[in-house]
RNA sequence: GGAGAGAUGGCCGAGUAGGCUGAAGGCGGUCGCCUGCUAAGCGACUGUACGGGGAUAAAACCUGUACCGAGGGUUCGAAUCCCUCUCUCUCCGCCA
């Protein structure tokens, strides 16, 4: 969330950047309002506390020497009375100051293009050169079905649309994926991986920001606290929630696995085949927690890792930088990476890197001590995929297709494979 | 699931017949003194949030209020009493 002090000195500045999201402005008045109430209210309270506070002390001291203070219990029974009363509003608006607050997005970084929709997205840079087949080429779900590798109909049987099986090697390249992205992020990027809970309460889902705002995309365990998380980044952000972490620690890098579980409520007839959308998803996630000097240059950094894993793995991939418009609630800035998926005939996102400057440290309140001592700041907190599995498999077995049906594994994921370079169909 | 113990400042740790205790003491940290250097020693300072003042934004500074796991209650007044909840630890049972 913004800092209210922000919005009373410059409510234009946040009311513009929601209307460059494409959103109503009006809470920002609302804010003022309320908060402009509360003060009011606050400084009329602490003078009443101010008077109880003296006129207790002087209470105990006339009893200590055995005098009668039955007139002033009285007079602040009362006091007393009235402050509860007063408290109560103030609590109140201070509840309703914050439901708006935390419903605030964050402003955008200067270098954000404005604009509506993904159309007006920035392409950065581009990388690798799509193949070219000069046979009639197949979507990941065909060759994963030849393959007999995934499988998406009994999916649907056991659990539902939106759900997979893989089987055999598809399995197998699932997890040597999985373990060579999170091998490369710790052996030459410095992160430290975790593994994460893959449940996690409300708190922690209102420190990144999923909730309160964007409750019907996520799943929740009924009668619980729990919600399964949508991405990494909700337990592996939260883990210092409400910290102070020393400065010289900064940047602290994390990687981690996790599955992920999204209802995609409002995504109904969109990429209903595949494994472009799942319920459930793997994903090998970066996340930092930077100094605010130089959280960009981090942002950067970390692009730069996830990229990494699709040059390793040789896919064809470009940058964009998303706009105002279809720029995440929580972020500052975000590049995508879309990976090219012959199927679609265009680049499909696998990555979306961000920083979120100050927006969820403050929500999650996670700070630093600056060395020079003063007071402890918020961190800027970034993430990433470092990529998204299942998109990946997708792209691999698209882009690595051959006409026999079978599809050529990646140098670098041999190894994980146990030295297989092809998966073929199986004879008989 | 059953039984018990506990939750205090960056950390450790006092404080329950309710009243200058935002909180003793220690550690850590910062600054100053001392020392040829290091160590030791001496002195001072050292929580957070939200208001108000500080000529305006920020800071120094001054001032108020709140905070001793969370939320309620009793009381003129609560870290201290009562209720509810959460978490941690120990033991038993159960379980991957």
């Amino acid at each position: 969330m913004l800092d209210l002090k922000l919005i009373r000195s410059n409510p234009e500045t946040v009311k513009k950047a929601m209307e460059a999201r494409g959103m109503d402005p009006s809470s920002v008045d609302e804010v003022l309002e309320l908060d402009k109430e509360r003060r009011a209210l606050l400084a009329e309270v602490e003078g009443l506390k101010n008077t109880r506070n003296r006129v207790s002390e002087e209470i105990a001291r006339l009893k200590k020497e055995g005098e009668d203070a039955q007139d002033k219990i009285l007079e602040m029974r009362e006091v007393s009375d009235t402050i509860k009363e007063k408290d109560e509003v103030i609590r109140n608006l201070e509840g309703k100051i914050n439901k708006r607050l935390l419903n605030i997005p964050n402003i955008f970084h200067e270098s954000v293009p404005v604009g509506t929709c993904d159309r007006d997205n920035a392409e950065i840079r581009r990388w690798g050169e799509p193949p070219s087949f000069d046979f009639p080429f197949k979507a990941h779900w065909e060759i994963g079905e030849n393959l007999d590798i995934i499988d998406l109909e009994r999916a649907g049987k056991v659990a539902g649309a939106r759900f997979a099986f893989y089987k055999g090697l598809g399995a197998r390249l699932e997890r040597a994926l999985v373990n060579f992205m999170l091998d490369l992020h710790t052996g030459e990027h410095g992160y430290t991986e975790v593994f994460p809970p893959f449940l996690v309460c409300s708190d922690s889902m209102v420190g990144t920001g999923q909730l309160p705002k964007f409750c019907e995309d996520m799943f929740k365990v009924e009668g619980t606290d729990f919600y399964l998380i949508p991405t990494a980044e909700v337990p592996v952000t939260n883990l210092y929630r409400e910290e102070i972490i020393p400065e010289e620690q900064l940047p602290i890098k994390h990687t981690a696995y996790s599955a992920c579980f999204r209802a995609e409520a409002g995504a109904h007839g969109r990429d209903t085949r595949g494994l472009i959308r799942q319920h459930q998803f793997n994903k090998v996630e970066l996340v930092k927690f930077a100094h605010p000097d130089n959280s960009y240059e981090e942002l950067e950094s970390l692009t730069a890792d996830a990229e990494r894993v699709l040059q390793l793995l040789e896919l064809p991939y470009r940058v964009v930088v998303l706009c105002s418009g279809d720029l995440g609630f929580c972020s500052a800035k975000t590049y995508d990476l879309e990976v090219w998926m012959p199927s679609s005939g265009t680049y499909r996102e696998i990555s979306s890197c961000s920083n979120f400057e100050d927006y969820q440290a403050r929500r999650a309140n996670i700070r630093f001590k600056p060395k020079k001592g003063g007071k402890p700041r918020f961190v800027h907190t970034l993430n990433g995929s470092g990529v998204a599995v299942g998109r990946t498999v997708a792209a691999i077995l698209e882009n690595f297709q051959q006409e026999d049906g079978s599809v050529i594994v990646p140098k670098v994921l041999q190894p994980y494979m146990g030295g297989i370079s092809k998966i073929e169909k199986k004879k008989g």
